[in-house]
DNA sequence: ATTCAAAACCTAGTTTTCTAGGTTATCATC
DNA sequence: GATGATAACCTAGAAAACTAGGTTTTGAAT
């Protein structure tokens, strides 16, 4: 128990929005996901309770309302893709990934830095 | 019909391993996944069968045996997370991707070309 | 041409994930 | 302290994903 559950596939899009917001309420959950999909608020609340047992996510209370936060990092969600995908190979994905479309010039110097970092390390 | 479906868990399972070896056959799947877990020959040939209906691979008859290939592409998949994951933006997986864990020389010096191409691009 | 082994096919469960209705609690307003 | 609105809780059912047994086909060896 409280070891973090690997997200399922709806799950994940929930954790998606949390990391976009940083937190939020089930309603501002639900009016992001309803934009895009046809889906209850009453369904996400359910993912959410659900979420959180797994330990997920976290709540604290605002007035009547839960607002919940992320547990589970993109950085795990990213470290299990990985491993699943490209076999542990970092540099093969972070290759696949440079090739999907054209950066800004902001994005180029930060990962040229990450890179000054790695090399030096 | 024909137009790839998103594949499952377990189909991305089988992906990845198709990827590594290029083509295999169900035996040559199933010999790899049973190291790691426990599953029965039938199961990785009933999915073989439905990932070709989904279009997900491609199969050619070599004796008796069927050699089944990717036609799912890894670009794919990844072009996928991200967008679920960081909402497109190919620059924040990258520079997750590269918090994850040292690069060796070699690796770093082809993303390092791989920015010089995108820079000029 | 028969036998045997290995492979593909079919199919029916089982398990997991997803879904949202109905119910109960909370709180602000009258 | 009743009313109404909003939110959380509980629950059961539907859908999707996974699993592997039994059957049939295939082809090589006798």
């Amino acid at each position: 128990m409280a070891f973090a559950n690997t997200p399922t596939e709806r799950e994940l899009e929930i954790l998606a929005i949390l990391w976009e917001l940083g937190s939020a309420s089930v309603r501002e959950v639900f009016d992001l996901m309803r934009q895009r999909e046809n889906i209850a608020q009453n369904t996400v609340q359910t993912f959410l309770r659900v979420m959180e047992e797994k330990g997920l996510v976290a709540h604290e209370t605002q007035g009547r309302a839960f607002i919940y936060r992320p547990l589970y990092t993109r950085q795990r969600v990213v470290g299990q893709f990985v491993d699943r995908v490209f076999n542990g190979a970092v540099g093969d994905l972070v290759l696949q990934a440079l090739q999907i479309k054209r950066l800004s010039a902001g994005e180029i110097s930060a990962i040229e830095q990450m890179i000054q970092q790695a090399r030096q390390a």
